[in-house]
DNA sequence: AAATCGCTTAACAATTTGATAATACAAGGA
DNA sequence: TCCTTGTATTATCAAATTGTTAAGCGATTT
């Protein structure tokens, strides 16, 4: 899964493809089109998109006949495919998602809405790579539960990651005490107030590193 | 992963609730229900849904609310989410699907698209899969329960392997003990808190290597 | 029927973490 | 300068968490 993604938008009006092919290349997408389902197959074959936007209702072969044709081929076990069409019976709708769509949009669709689809779409296939907050040398992962800074991975213990994670969501940005103990600690819990201190100068000292600055009165800060 | 896939509901209306209920699982998946946000926070949180369907208007907070609340967690970062709505304002869609919704779907659906699209979503999701995980010298084969090392078959009772089997399908990640708990036990089950310690020592001690991390107070992660 | 295996639990040891108290330090105002 | 307020540092102790071992029990095998 690299760069640009390429989308295949299948539609018979000319109106439609322009409009969607317009606001998908807005977003960033590197877009093809066809006139029909046999044109859609052949590019599909040359281009190797990685989502097909097939309108149900084309001459030739329709929407529904392409995807079936498309699955079919290992090289589009995988691939993206959204359903387009003017007819909101259930049926269809079903049948369409059955056959291995993964979504299925009702006309008439505001291209917003579209754009937003597919959005999801690609964030969803992209979810599984790990979360990781990147400030400068730094490298927080929430999910692997370390911290690395100039390649050195830094052991912290709960509170003290929870702590910094907090600070680092939002560099630059000043935590107040309250704002904190609510974060790390829940509402439940009632802490005195050195115990903050004492956690921030453990994180200071774990990490050899002047990144939290103190606001007086008011709370702390992260900045590398 | 493991089998029956989970699937929250959160409706405040009860009709909704059962007629879903009821034909999600007529389709085989373990529906869990709450009837509000808060009590889908709460459920979300004990039993790791695969999907979460929240309707959007729901009194105390609200279903966008809800998605992202639950997003700011590691554990849900890649959870399956359904927005259900009575809008079907262009605004609102958008926006829900920007949060983070995998679909939007606007009321009133029949319970059959809906069952299609949570069969969609899952089917996307489990392409990709592989039966055989492969970490450097272990290989681990999900299918036929078998555990390799170095090519030396290692024998692991069926527990052992499921919950090594899950630890080594994201190397690195760190799993919190209630994840474990779900993935491998199911929510049905309850057992003690040393259940899973002595597990893991069992694991340690087969493949003599050291290769299961403690994170204390957080949980366990696989890494060779 | 005896032996074995897999799973869970109890009990206790070992370890780590987190909160607090006590004390020192810094900056601003009277 | 001397307070006052707010933060830093350090050591200490209690609580939380995990490791280890042995034992119990039902299911399966011999």
């Amino acid at each position: 899964m690299s760069a640009v993604k390429k989308i295949l938008i299948a539609d018979d009006e000319p109106d439609i493809l322009e409009i969607l092919q317009f606001n998908l290349q807005k977003e960033g997408y590197n877009v093809i089109t066809a006139k029909n389902g046999d044109e859609a197959i052949e590019q599909a074959k040359k281009h190797q998109p990685d989502l097909i936007i097939l309108d149900i209702m084309m001459p030739g072969k329709n929407g529904i006949e392409v995807c079936n044709i498309l699955r079919q081929q290992p090289a589009f076990y995988a691939t993206l495919i959204i359903f387009l069409s003017a007819i909101s019976d259930e049926g269809t709708e079903v049948w369409g998602l059955e056959t291995g769509a993964d979504d299925y949009v009702t006309k008439p669709i505001t291209p917003k809405v579209l754009v937003s689809k597919v959005n999801a779409l690609f964030r969803r296939l992209t979810k599984g790579e790990t979360a990781i907050i990147q400030i400068g040398d730094l490298k927080i992962d929430r999910e692997k539960y370390i911290m690395n800074y100039q390649g050195n991975d830094i052991i912290l213990a709960r509170k003290e990651f929870e702590l910094l994670a907090l600070l680092a969501s939002k560099p630059g940005k000043v935590f107040l005490r309250n704002e904190i103990l609510n974060q790390v600690w829940g509402t439940e819990v009632i802490v005195g107030d050195r115990t903050i201190d004492v956690h921030i100068r453990k994180i200071r000292q774990k990490l050899g590193l002047d990144c939290i600055t103190t606001v007086k009165g008011v709370g702390y800060k992260f900045e590398l």
